[in-house]
RNA sequence: GGCCUCAUAGUAUAAUGGUUAGUACAACGGGUUUUCAUCCCGUCAAUGUGGGUUCAAUUCCCGCUGAGGUCACCA
């Protein structure tokens, strides 16, 4: 079956991790059935709208990778897709509820009900508006709110993820439909759009799963097939249970993007919250994503959000696609990263460099700091020397004659290259008598002063002989 | 408080009415001529609790506990 799924958000600020899996796996079931994938704008709500914030969220979905078929932009056959452009339409749908005499126009002041609802407060009993209708409604007219009139009863429905469940009379309230302002509540315009549309399975957090029995209510009372449910689990905070939200700083998703996560790894990571295939693969492309999601293998319960996790994956795909497309590939993905110094420098000598700093590098930032020394001259830290705790047993004199002995070497090596370097350091090993440790610790603080580095022949060679020759120089003179 | 949902190591998860309860991240230890990382090897670590059904329960049922959600003219 062709899954016809949206991605309907409000647009109130960034989407952050907490809640865009309720667009990434819409998006797998319609891409994997070869259907649909709607972007929906709820901006009903004019006090939370916030400008720019559309942007926002195409942006971020377009960073992950996620496409869709009908939106705000690009439009599509059953537009517009803000809702607020939508009014006409729900308003001749509620019509249809007031002429049936399943809605009813209600002039009541909101202190009234919140009197009401104090009362059920006090009383303990649960607070169901449909107990306190007003007597004669008068006719609905703009500027009146309007509710549906509930016919309690029991229903029974099935959700993908969560089964089958089960709502008695108490679930069912008179809910409002359309807001004093004339705007629908979401409550009301979802049901509307996700039927013109032609929405197959309306995918949306846990939270939903309460107001469910009304939802079904509002499908009856339309005549309407119900749709697929599937209610997908909340990501919790790292060390509560609570929801993550932006309250709890729940980054955007694409902070992240700034901070060197790879869009490959995001996407991966928080599809692989929730979701497994049932196999031990970790590390999933967004075309076996497509492939393997399945709505039965979504977990029924809410998942931690953790970053260490997420690192971790964006370390394996930087290391997959160096590995699998090569370092072009790579390279193309790090234009934001690389320190300012680098900035002068060829993209052949930077393709160099990351070609044998990859495999440390656990987010494209990391770039700033661990590549500097390739770009520009370190400051000299004679501390750094005396103090790494291979050296700090040595004398000066020793010091300042095994780097005298390297420069010598070095200086007439012909060919510059990472095998024959191999092959000089071996022979100054032998020749001063010292310990790899000892020996590699200097030659390597030497050129970088860096508290880490990749293999030091392969670091030389990247430097060259020239620049190789007068850093050492540099700190012989400084020791 | 009413209603609804959920429950395997620290985290994400796998599995089955009978297993030494698997995997990954993290942590810890070790190996690879320095460092950091990769890679490899190893260690630690889980079926919330009490009943019931059964020859056998982590798995099925019930209570409890814990956690989450919802009870808006927000979505």
């Amino acid at each position: 079956m062709k899954a016809v799924t949206r991605f309907a958000p409000s647009p109130t600020g960034y989407i952050h991790i907490g809640n865009v899996r309720s667009a990434i796996y819409p998006y797998l079931l319609a891409r994997q059935t070869e259907g649909k994938m709607i972007l929906r704008i709820e901006d009903t709500d004019r006090e939370r709208f916030v400008e720019g914030a559309t942007d926002l969220i195409e942006d971020t979905l377009k960073w992950l990778g996620l496409d869709w078929d009908e939106g705000p932009i690009i439009g599509g056959p059953n537009g517009p897709y803000f809702q607020s452009e939508r009014k006409d339409i729900y308003l001749a749908w509620a019509k249809k509820l007031v002429n049936s005499g399943r809605a009813y126009a209600d002039p009541t002041p909101k202190e009234q009900i919140d009197a009401y609802r104090e009362e059920c407060n006090q009383k303990k009993i649960p607070f169901l508006y449909r107990n306190f209708r007003p007597e004669n409604p008068p006719e609905w007219k703009p500027g009146i709110p309007l509710r549906f009139k509930a016919e309690p009863k029991d229903y029974d429905w099935h959700d993908e993820v969560m089964g089958d469940l089960h709502a008695g009379p108490e679930a069912l309230d008179d809910i409002i439909i359309i807001k004093k302002d004339g705007f629908p509540t979401y409550n009301f315009a979802h049901i509307v759009d996700d039927s013109e549309m032609g929405v197959t399975h309306v995918m949306r957090g846990v939270e939903y799963l309460s107001s469910t029995p009304n939802y079904l209510a509002l499908y009856e009372a339309f005549n309407l097939k119900r749709p697929y449910f599937v209610s997908l689990p909340h990501i919790l905070g790292p060390s509560g249970n609570k929801k993550l939200g932006k309250r709890d700083g729940a980054k955007s998703v694409t902070e992240y993007r700034e901070d060197g996560i790879l869009p490959e790894a995001m996407l991966n990571y928080l599809a692989c919250l929730g979701w497994n295939d049932g196999s031990e693969k970790e590390i999933y492309t967004k075309a076996e994503l497509i492939k393997n999601f399945s709505l039965d293998r979504i977990q029924k319960s809410g998942a931690r959000y953790d970053e260490t996790k997420l690192l971790w994956l964006n370390g394996e795909w930087i290391r997959k696609i160096f590995v699998e497309e090569g370092v072009d590939e790579l390279f193309k993905k790090t234009t934001d990263f690389w320190p300012a110094a680098a900035k002068t420098a060829n993209e052949k000598y930077q393709k160099k460099v990351l070609s044998i700093i990859y495999d440390r590098l656990k987010t494209l930032s990391d770039l700033k700091t661990m590549t500097d020394y390739f770009f520009r001259d370190p400051e000299v830290n004679v501390d750094l020397i005396v103090n790494n705790k291979f050296l700090k047993k040595l004398s000066e004199a020793d010091l300042e004659n095994m780097l005298k002995v390297t420069v010598k070497e070095l200086s007439v090596l012909e060919n510059w290259n990472a095998d024959s370097l191999q092959e000089v350091f071996n022979r100054l090993l032998e020749e001063t008598g010292k310990k790899p440790a000892e020996l590699f610790s200097l030659i390597r603080l030497a050129v970088s002063f860096a508290p880490f580095s990749p293999a030091l022949n392969l670091t030389l060679e990247t430097l060259g002989q020239k620049t190789t020759l007068s850093r050492l120089n540099a700190v012989a003179r400084a020791i």
